[in-house]
DNA sequence: TATAATACGATGATTTTAGTCGTATATAAC
DNA sequence: GTTATATACGACTAAAATCATCGTATTATA
């Protein structure tokens, strides 16, 4: 419980790699793949995720790669989970409430007070907190 | 991604009934089970170890049930969270390290911050918190 | 002695997460 | 223009974690 996914993982190893890489310099997925021990495919697919969302930038083709954006210091970690995960809460009645508890639930009040507390703790903290200190 | 269990919402809904029951009162797994909603074997379980760590006392037989304890107060959510789910930690690494980052891990140190604000945040937030307020 | 409760281990089902595969597209180098 | 190497993307499979159930033992009340 309370656990960030081998994606998220992944997605991070990959970030402090590509911005503390040379300027400009572009690095494969190939390459970070058997340099961190990362499954090829899985890690190509977040990469794809993160160019997507500007974080990175991608080149095709040969002598291809990713590089890190400028954006990614600007992004803080609540956004950064919602990108690679979708929305962040320690419960899951806060989107897709199908939640039956018969009498109403008694525990709202105070989950989301643990939930307020998390999440405006990732607010303050920026993607560059994880990738380059 | 960075969710309670099941039998931690539970539990606490549990413990906030416990809580807020008339001193002394006893209350079987049955009637929670019924008036919340919650499956009768699994919510034993956890009350069961609720008691057990002298969170909750039980009484046996007929007229038996559960009650709270004097201790629930002074337990933080860290320790009771590690108490219904084992050793916390946003990932595996700080337990069972079997991990095999080729080129040792560059994100221990990030990932370590994070966690110790985690923590550090449930060492401050005590069980009545959840239960009373 | 029957009944209603806790205690506890084993097992099965479901859901989530992790990882793989196949195919399409882009581009550099020859 | 053909080949090789890279990203892009969707479908699928495997593994792990979580959730729930079952069976049986124990305790104590009426």
């Amino acid at each position: 419980m309370l656990k960030i996914t081998r994606k998220v993982e992944y997605a991070l190893i990959a970030l402090r790699h590509l911005q503390q890489n040379e300027r400009g310099k572009l690095c494969s997925a190939k390459t970070l793949s058997t340099e961190y021990g990362i499954p090829k495919e899985l890690l190509a697919k977040i990469l794809q995720k993160l160019s997507k969302e500007n974080i990175i930038l991608s080149v095709k083709g040969p002598k291809g790669g990713y590089k890190i954006s400028k954006d990614s210091n600007t992004i803080n970690m609540t956004k950064f989970f919602e990108i690679m995960e979708g929305p962040m809460g320690i419960v899951d009645c806060y989107f897709d409430s199908n939640c039956e508890q018969l009498s109403g639930c008694t525990i709202r009040e105070p989950i989301n007070r643990i939930n307020n507390s998390i999440r405006s703790m990732f607010d303050k903290m920026t993607l560059a907190d994880i990738t380059f200190k």
